[in-house]
DNA sequence: TCACCTCGGTTCATTCATTGAACTAACGAT
DNA sequence: ATCGTTAGTTCAATGAATGAACCGAGGTGA
C-alpha cells in the first residue's frame, strides 16, 4: 500500500478529508464497514444484508484490505475460506461512523434511529462524539452494545444478519456461525 | 423536505448511516460541507476551490439545501446574488467531519495532517473526537481556527480559498469577501 | 449605444462506475 | 454422479460524473 497513491480523483485536494473520502466515500463502502463493527465478517453475510452488487462487494474488500481497514484471514482450511476483520486502523474509524451515524438518526429518522449504542459498563447511550455521557470518557467499540432503536425495522429484512441485530450485540464480535 | 423520502438507493437499509450516507455519500458532497466551514459560501469560490464540474456542484448544493444542511440566502441585490451558509443542522455535521479528516489525517497522510484544528480558548489541537484535551470539553466548530500543518500544500493550489486558508482562520466566519 | 466582463448557473456528448444476471471453481455431502 | 455451499469473476446494460460550450441578468467603460 502505497501511501503516497492518491486515487483516482480528489488528487488536486491537499487535504486529509479528500484522502479519507478517496477510500470511504465510494458508495457502499462505509456500509461495509459499519457491518464489520457489528461483526459481520463473510462474504455471504455482507452480501445478504446490504444488498450490494456481488462485484462492487468484492471490489471494495479488496480496497479496503489494500488501504488496511481490514484484514483477509482464513478460517478454515479445505475449502479454504476468509473472513475479513476489523485491523486497528479500522477500528479507529469508529468515531466517525458514530458521528455520522449519530446524525442521521437525529436528523433523517423520523421515527428516531433504528439503532442505539450503549456503554456497556454503565448502560448509557453514547453522544454524537462518541463519548459516554455517564462515565464522561470515550467509549471504544469494543466496550459498546447495538440494539434496536424506536426506529428499528421499518423495513423489514430477514436476512442472517438483520435478524441477529435484533437483539443486543457487543460491537465487533463476531455476529454470526463460529 | 419530506424526511419519509429515502434517495434513489440504500432503501433497504434500515439505518440511520444508510440515511446519512443518502445525502452525504455522494461524491463532492463533504468536501461541499467542509469548505462551508472554512467560510466558503459563494458558487464560484467552491467550484474554483474543489476542481467540481459545474453542474454536479449546483446539484450537490441544490441537495444540501433541500435536506436543510444548507441555506441559499441573498447577499446582494440588482444583481441578486446568492450565498450558501450551513444551518444549524449543518453546523452539527461538525463531530463527523473532524472525525474523518482526523482519520486521514493519521492514517493516509504521509507528511501528517495539511490542516489542524486547534482550540481558540486554549490553543490546544482538538482530537479525532471534536473534544479539546486541554479543557475536556467538546470544541464547537465557532470555537476552532484552521491552520496549516506539516502536510500543507503539497501539490500547490492557487486559487482564492486556498490563499486565504494560507493563514489561521476561525470557522463559520466568512473567509472571502464581504 | 455597444462591446465586454462577472456571476451563477444549464445543456449536452463522452467517459466511467454501478448494476444484476449468469457463470466459474473448489470442495463436501448424499 | 449430482447437488449444495461459499466466494468469487465476467459481461452487457444502465446511470452518474465529467468538461466544454452555452445562456441570461446585470454592471462597466469607451
Amino acid at each position: 500500500m502505497d501511501p503516497m497513491a492518491l486515487g483516482k480523483d480528489y488528487e488536486a485536494q491537499d487535504c486529509a478529508l479528500a484522502r479519507a473520502l478517496e477510500l470511504l466515500g465510494e458508495r457502499w463502502t462505509l456500509l461495509i464497514v459499519r457491518d464489520a463493527f457489528y461483526g459481520v465478517r463473510r462474504y455471504g453475510d455482507f452480501l445478504a444484508h446490504l444488498d450490494i452488487p456481488r462485484a462492487v462487494l468484492a471490489t471494495r474488500l479488496q480496497a479496503l484490505v489494500d488501504a488496511g481497514v481490514l484484514t483477509r484471514r482464513p478460517y478454515q482450511e479445505s475449502p479454504r475460506r476468509h473472513e475479513y476483520v476489523l485491523t486497528e486502523r479500522g477500528r479507529e474509524l469508529w468515531p466517525a461512523l458514530n458521528a455520522l451515524g449519530h446524525w442521521g438518526g437525529e436528523h433523517l429518522s423520523p421515527f428516531g434511529p433504528s439503532r442505539l449504542y450503549t456503554h456497556l459498563t454503565c448502560g448509557t447511550r453514547v453522544g454524537r462524539t462518541g463519548t459516554c455521557p455517564a462515565c464522561g470518557r470515550f467509549a471504544p467499540p469494543e466496550e459498546l452494545e447495538v440494539r434496536p432503536g424506536p426506529g428499528a425495522d421499518r423495513p423489514h429484512r430477514d436476512d442472517a444478519v438483520s435478524r441477529a441485530l435484533r437483539r443486543p450485540h457487543r460491537l465487533l464480535e463476531p455476529l454470526l456461525a463460529e
